[in-house]
DNA sequence: CCAGTAGCTTACTTCAAAGTGGGTACTTTC
DNA sequence: GAAAGTACCCACTTTGAAGTAAGCTACTGG
């Protein structure tokens, strides 16, 4: 006798099937909090427009401490967006720039980055309706 | 005798230039972070499609708390990204959907959803490689 | 008349993200 | 010979984002 085993029904799994971001374990998702992250989204829009040694990138990038420019490019790289090249010379070279990979999502986050830069003067007038209408 | 002041020259502040993300101090960071965070995304990225109810918006937003639904609706709508339309009827119905402001911004989300979703493959190929290479 | 519904709010708790400050190894500059 | 640059790593602490659970209103169906 056999046993058959309904795969295509059950929406809750992503077994096989295409990854959706609103499903919670979804793997995609994952990713996308990555790319989205606080410091992934100005690594990744920062290094479309050159490539950057990694105290270049800590100055460039305001803000963001030595730890977390570490983490977040260590995270980056293992998804496959940032290239690491470290030289061995003394003091020490490292130079990241983006995989063919890391260029597209990086275009996709440069636009958003330079879209709210953009935009910023409409979101300030409408908090301001906002906040006015309540109070 | 004139006094002049150097408007140009620092670069630590926003005040009168362009909104630049990379100051870590401009507002137009914030923005983005709202944009960018766990649920803002997936919230633009679903409304882009079609306008939800709130507890039709929970349902397809997989795993989001009615805490985090509201407050994020909530920081979405102040942004001017968002418009509630609250009916009163019992029970309570209330709709939301995108500005035109919203929609500029939800089309970069989406387009980033979407790529992620496309590119999972890539990203997990990439992590086998780089978590082989160190072991 | 009690449960259920919709769209929240509030209080409490938890846990991971992020910040702080230290150390490393070696070299160049003051 | 002390300080600073370079690209980190590690331990510890703090912060705040998020989860949990309850309450709320005003009605409807059983």
């Amino acid at each position: 006798m056999s046993v058959s085993v309904d795969v295509s029904a059950t929406s809750g799994d992503t077994a096989g099937r295409h990854p959706n971001v609103n499903q919670p374990m979804c793997p995609s998702r994952l990713v996308l909090e990555h790319v989205t992250s606080r410091w992934g989204v100005l690594v990744l829009a920062a290094l479309l427009e050159r490539s950057y040694r990694f105290g270049e990138l800590r100055r460039t990038v305001g803000g963001v401490s030595e730890k977390m420019l570490a983490q977040t490019l260590q995270t980056l790289e293992r998804d496959g967006f940032v290239h690491r090249d470290a030289k061995p010379v003394i003091p020490p070279r490292v130079d990241y720039s983006l995989t063919p990979l890391g260029r597209e999502a990086a275009e996709q986050v440069w636009g958003l980055a330079r879209w709210v830069e953009r935009r910023l003067d409409a979101v300030e007038t409408a908090r301001g309706a906002y906040d006015e209408a309540r109070s």
